[in-house]
DNA sequence: GCCAACGTTGGC
DNA sequence: GCCAACGTTGGC
């Protein structure tokens, strides 16, 4: 079967600039919180611990700017808040093989509801999310359309979050698949 | 706590 | 370079 949605990892390559890209971030909430880092204001924190291929590469991808979905495995299962990365791939301190990299975060916005796992499970516009066909990733991209239904699932507004320049001028046919 | 999925390692 | 064994993640 062909892929019929653009294919989220096309995204290292062929950016358009100043287009931000989306993301998805894991973490067991009882090692780190979206609270956590909520509490690091503007200073952020480093995704360190990163030890995957497949997640450090898209870490990689990453620009300023770019933003995330923090999602709390394990426990909660549930999309809940939203992030910037505000520093590009840099090597992990204190990784000894120098093989691991990470990036930066700040914090932007709790979602006003959570999305959970079942939720994105039940809705067939989120089927493809990676995060269902892809579990154990746990640093994912998430596509311009997932992103979009997200937020409003979590009822945020999607442009309150995304910088001035890259928003769009009109909504476009973001509601299309409304009816 | 169990187990399926899946990435990584190492023998050949 | 293949593939079986192993380890880890993470949902249930």
């Amino acid at each position: 079967m062909k892929k019929q949605i653009p294919t989220p990892t096309s995204s290292a390559a062929g950016r358009k600039p100043g287009v931000p890209m989306y993301w998805l971030f894991k973490s067991e909430p009882d090692v780190f919180s979206w609270d956590m880092l909520v509490a690091r204001g503007a200073k952020g924190e480093p995704w360190t611990g990163v030890r995957n291929y497949l997640a450090r590469n898209h870490m990689r991808a990453m620009q300023v700017g770019d933003l995330g979905f923090f999602y709390h495995s394990n426990i909660g299962k549930e999309i809940v808040g939203v992030l910037r990365v505000s520093k590009t791939a840099y090597p992990e301190p204190g990784d000894a093989t120098g093989k691991w990299e990470c990036v930066e975060v700040v914090a932007v916005r709790a979602l006003p509801k959570s999305v959970t796992l079942g939720d994105v499970k039940a809705d067939t516009a989120l089927a493809e999310m990676a995060l269902v066909k892809s579990m154990r990733l746990s640093v994912q991209p998430v596509t311009a359309a997932e992103w979009g239904y997200v937020c409003e699932r979590g009822d945020l507004d999607a442009n309150s979050v995304t910088p001035p320049k890259a928003r769009k001028p009109k909504a476009k046919a973001a509601e299309k698949s409304k009816a």
